[in-house]
Formats: structure tokens, sequence, C-alpha cells
DNA sequence: GCCGTTTTCGGCCCGACTGTTTTCAGTCG
């Protein structure tokens, strides 16, 4: 069992205990449990195979911990499935709907009998709802909006779809004139993968002006609110955006707020009034004095508290707190520290751009290498190179590298694996390479047990370098294959193997919470654009995002060594 | 149900909005 199964049904025990009318705090109890263990990087499994205490996660303690492991050792849980037996089946989905919380649900199942969405709009529209006490017209019409949303509400957005748009607008409201700040807030700030709606802050000396130049941008498509500092609109594509502009002496504090998470400023606000401190959006509070202090950077608002500055990506309750506290916080990868990129394509196989065009576009980026890394021939759709065209193409390389300055073309091949763990090309080959990236391409419905042998034989393979896309997962499109990733990582440490972080944005894989847990076994990573033009090669900043997620220093990544140290790195083997 | 630079018991993040009230409950982020 998956710990995001596990929390599922933490989750549903919150919803069903709010329901219930338990104890606040209790409830909070089991979705802060929910959080700590879909996010935590370690299979729970594997932490009672291996005897660890459960609670050593940070929020779980005895109750939880001894569910867990009845959870995971029987499949089943006793305490959920007599809570269960409590309500009327659906109920909780009621709890999705914005709007409805456990009150209002229990008393529509309980007055009504309304347990499911669609029993719920008829009794809207037959009017029963708004009859409810303390419900009316207007919060009877709004639940039906919301229903009517949630039906036609799109996923939420890839980051690498939402990030170009919001980078266009931030450039055309900077052009205003007195804007002074002006930044992403909220889950993409943080550089989440997918994104619910983008908040955007700023201050400004005239900030009606940025607001009335927001509406009006060519993006906009419907504008949901406008005011004087606050407005509200969908851009193509279904993205919501909301502008704000705030007072500068507070900008700090608000930013702070905005970005999240709401774990996050949580720690931090239990950790604030320990200190006597009231923290909130407008600043911190005093509680001996009651004197408000406020911030205009959000620096200061983190030192004021004895703490690190956190980066946003690491704001996610998983102890950045404490390490701030200690002063001991990562210091985080940065796009600046990549030397090089190792997971491209040409026109020799799927991609649009030359060898030496590539070269010379990573040149400017100020790389020092790039590896031409074509599929095999395996992918007869893809253009793979066979042997005889791959050695074509080494000796082009070779010839290119004797007239480019500046940037070295390593000679690589992402060679497939075959269902049956063979490599589609002859060791003959690829050990004539610089490079070799082992990736999965076909046959993914494969059962785990074969599938991680499958990808164990590429990573025990000498030739092989990087696995890339490990999980082969497609953002809101193909779920990740069956792979036991703690075998996969063991097997990288123990052969001296790198995973890729691929920053392709619809991929980003390893994921961040699969990075996490690489990094802290020991694996080496790579961040690997997959690039199959020149355009493709600023998907680097996606992989970084994911890599600093996942508390990823230089050190962890391979690609930010020299070129020297990278052709030792790549020679030792 | 969790947890401890005040505590093993007694606390538990903070503020805003909405719709319904006539002072506030419920919900959200």
């Amino acid at each position: 069992m998956k710990n995001t199964a596990i929390a599922k049904v933490f989750s549903d025990i919150a919803d069903l205990l709010e329901l219930k009318g338990e104890n606040v705090f209790k409830i909070r109890a089991y979705q802060k449990a929910v959080r700590a263990i879909e996010h935590y990087p370690k299979e729970i499994k594997i932490m009672l195979d291996e005897g660890e205490d459960l609670r050593n996660i940070p929020g779980v303690g005895e109750a939880i911990a001894k569910k867990t492991t009845e959870l995971v050792t029987t499949g089943k849980l006793g305490y959920y499935e007599n809570l269960k037996t409590e309500f009327p089946p659906g109920i909780t989905n009621l709890l999705a709907i914005p709007g409805i919380g456990p009150k209002t649900a229990n008393r529509l199942s309980s007055e009504l009998g309304v347990s499911s969405v669609d029993a719920l709009e008829q009794a809207i529209k037959g009017g029963q709802v708004a009859k409810l006490f303390r419900l009316g017209d207007k919060t009877a019409g709004n639940i039906l909006q919301q229903i009517q949303a949630l039906r036609r509400k799109d996923q939420r957005i890839p980051i690498g779809e939402a990030l170009p748009i919001v980078d266009e607008i931030l450039d055309s409201l900077r052009s205003v004139p007195g804007v002074r700040n002006l930044t992403y807030a909220g889950s993409l700030r943080r550089f989440r993968e997918t994104l619910g709606d983008v908040d955007l802050m700023g201050t400004a000396d005239n900030p009606k002006e940025v607001i009335d130049t927001f509406v009006a941008l060519p993006h906009m498509g419907q504008v949901l609110a406008q005011g004087s500092t606050k407005a509200s609109a969908i851009v193509s594509g279904g993205l919501q955006v909301d502008l704000r502009m705030v007072e500068h002496d507070s900008f700090g504090s608000l930013l702070q707020y905005f970005t999240g998470s709401k774990q996050h400023n949580i720690s931090l606000r239990e950790r604030g009034r320990r200190q006597g401190l009231k923290l909130s959006e407008y600043g911190i509070t005093d509680l001996d004095t009651g004197e408000l202090e406020k911030f205009a950077l959000e620096e200061n608002f983190y030192h004021r508290l004895g703490l690190q500055y956190i980066p946003p990506e690491l704001r996610e309750a998983q102890g950045e707190v404490e390490r701030a506290e200690q002063g001991t916080l990562p210091k985080l990868v940065e796009l600046s520290d990549i030397k090089g990129d190792l997971h491209i394509h040409t026109d020799w196989s799927d991609g649009h751009n030359s060898i030496e065009e590539m070269a010379l576009a990573t040149k400017e980026l100020g790389y020092q290498y790039i590896a031409i890394t074509e599929h095999s021939g395996g992918r007869g759709i893809a253009h793979g190179l066979d042997a005889e065209r791959l050695r074509k193409q080494v000796a082009e390389i070779r010839a290119l590298n004797e007239r480019l300055y500046g940037v070295r073309v390593f000679s690589g091949i992402e060679v497939d694996i075959r269902a049956d763990g063979r490599l589609d090309l002859p060791h003959e080959i690829l050990s004539q390479l610089d490079i070799v990236i082992g990736a999965v391409h076909s046959a993914m419905n494969q059962r785990e047990e074969k599938m991680t042998k499958r990808v164990l034989s590429a990573i025990e393979d000498p030739d092989v370098d990087i696995i890339a896309h490990p999980t082969c997962r497609l953002i809101g499109e193909r779920e990740s294959i069956a792979i036991d990733l703690e075998a996969i990582f063991r097997a990288a440490v123990k052969n001296n193997k790198v995973l890729e972080i691929n920053a392709m944005p619809d991929r980003l894989d390893l994921n961040d919470i699969h990075a996490f847990r690489a990094r802290d076994m020991g694996v080496k990573l790579a961040v690997g654009t997959d690039a199959h033009s020149v355009a493709h090669l600023g998907f680097m900043r996606f992989g970084v995002g994911v890599a600093r997620r996942a508390w990823c220093e230089p050190q962890h990544i391979l690609n930010t060594l020299s070129l020297e140290q990278v052709l030792a790195f790549l020679g030792k083997r």
C-alpha cells in the first residue's frame, strides 16, 4: 500500500469525523497526518518492514501509528470501516463542493436525505435547500453554481503551461510607471508541478493603473472582479489569475502569507505563538505589548522569528522551519549552477534543430557541454538511430568538436530498455559513446516486479550512465509505470549510476517527492531537458525547480560539474 | 489526536467573507 493510499484513508476519516462533529483538534490532527504521510519521502510500508517507528513522522503519534500499521499490514482498518457505517455512502463527496462544510452536509443528509451531488442538485432546483434554517435562496444558488463549476472545471494546470503566460503578464505590468514590486506568490512561487490558480502581488505608486492595465491585457478572457487594489481574471486556457496590489511597508509579510503553503504558515505561527508572537499577513504582533511590526521585506519577516530565510520551494512543512531555526537549511541548487544539458535530441531523430544549432544555443546559455542523446532504433516512429547511423553521428560530433569553441558536445544515446530488460543497441557501439542514457518507452503496462527487474538490469549494465524519466508518467495524461523506486534507488547508489530529473514540463520525472527520497538515499541526479528544439532548452528551469523542491544542493546534481569533472565522472566507469 | 525552551495536561494559526441574522455561524485559504 502506497503512502498516497494511506493518506486517502485518513483524509476520509477526517471528513467523517467532521460530519460527526468531533473535536476540531482531533480532526486537525488527522488532517495534519494526511499531509505528513502523503508527502513523506519514504514509503511507510518499507518503514514498517525495517522496523522503523512511524512516530518519527511529525504529526503521527501513537494512535495514528497503530492505525497505519493495521491498515498496511492487513489492508483494512476496523476503525475506518466502523466509522463509514455511521453515514450514508457518498456523503463526503458533498464536502468537496466549495461552500459546503460538515455542518451543511450533515443537515442536507439528515433533514433532506441528500447524500450525493446529483441529489443535492435536484433538491436545490426543487427549492428544498433554500428552506433550511440559516440557508436561503442566495446560498442555494451559490451551491448550485459551485456544483456546475465543479463539473466543468479543468484539471489543475501544469506549471509549464502557466509560467510562460504569467511571465508575459508580469513583463507587461512592469512597464506601467510607478510599479515597485511585482511577483507571483502561491504554489507557482513554490514551484509546484500543477497550479489551481495564480496569485500575483505588487506594490506601486498608482495601484489602480496597474489593475486597469492588468484586466485590459490581451491575454485576458473573462474578468471576474476588478476593484482598486485587486482583480481576478481568467486567461486563455482557463487559468485564473488574481492580482493584488498592497501597501509597500507590509509587502514582505503579505508575500510570505500568500506564498504559503498553508501548512508551512501554520508551522510558523505555532512557533511564533510559543515566542509570544502573533503572525498574520499584516506583520508580527507582540502579544504582550499588542504592537504590530510590519515587514517590507520577506527576509526580515523570517529573521524576526530567529529563522534563516526559507526559499519558497522548501515551504511545505517538511521540517524546513526546524532546519531554519538551526541555521542548517540546504544551499539549494540554482539555474546558474547548471553547466550542461545531458539529454538532447536533434534532427537526427525526432528533434527539430541540428547538432550544431543546439550546441551554439547552449553556449549562449553559458553551458560548457551538452550530450546528444537520440532515441535508439527500437522506437521506429522517432527515426531512432541504429548502430550504423549512430556511428556516423559520432563521427560528425567528433568533427564538430574540432571546430567548436566554448562548448563540448558529448556523443550519446537514449537507448531503449526493451521489455525483457536488454538494451536496444549492442555493447560494441554503446561502449564507444561518451554517455549512455537508458529509458523505458514501450510495454509500460508490465507488472511492478517485471518492470523493476527490467530497469534494474539496465542500471547494472556497465554501459549505462543515466536512467531517464524513471517513472514515465505524463502529467494529467499517463500514470507512472508500476516500479519499485526504492529498489531502483538502492541499485543506483550501489552501481554509482545517475537518475534523471526530466525537465520537460509535462514529465518532471523524477518528481519532487521521489527526487527528495533519491537524494536522501545518496542517489546522484541529473537534470536533463529532453530538448527536441532550441526553445526546449529553456525547460531547465522546471527541472531545477523540482531539484530545489527535493532539497538538492549543487553537489547532488551531476550537470553542475565542470566539463573536466563530468568527464572524470563518466570516465570513472 | 498530537505534542512540549511554559506544560505529560491543556493547549492547539489567523483573518476575511458571506449570508443570514440582529450578533454570528459556517466556510475558506
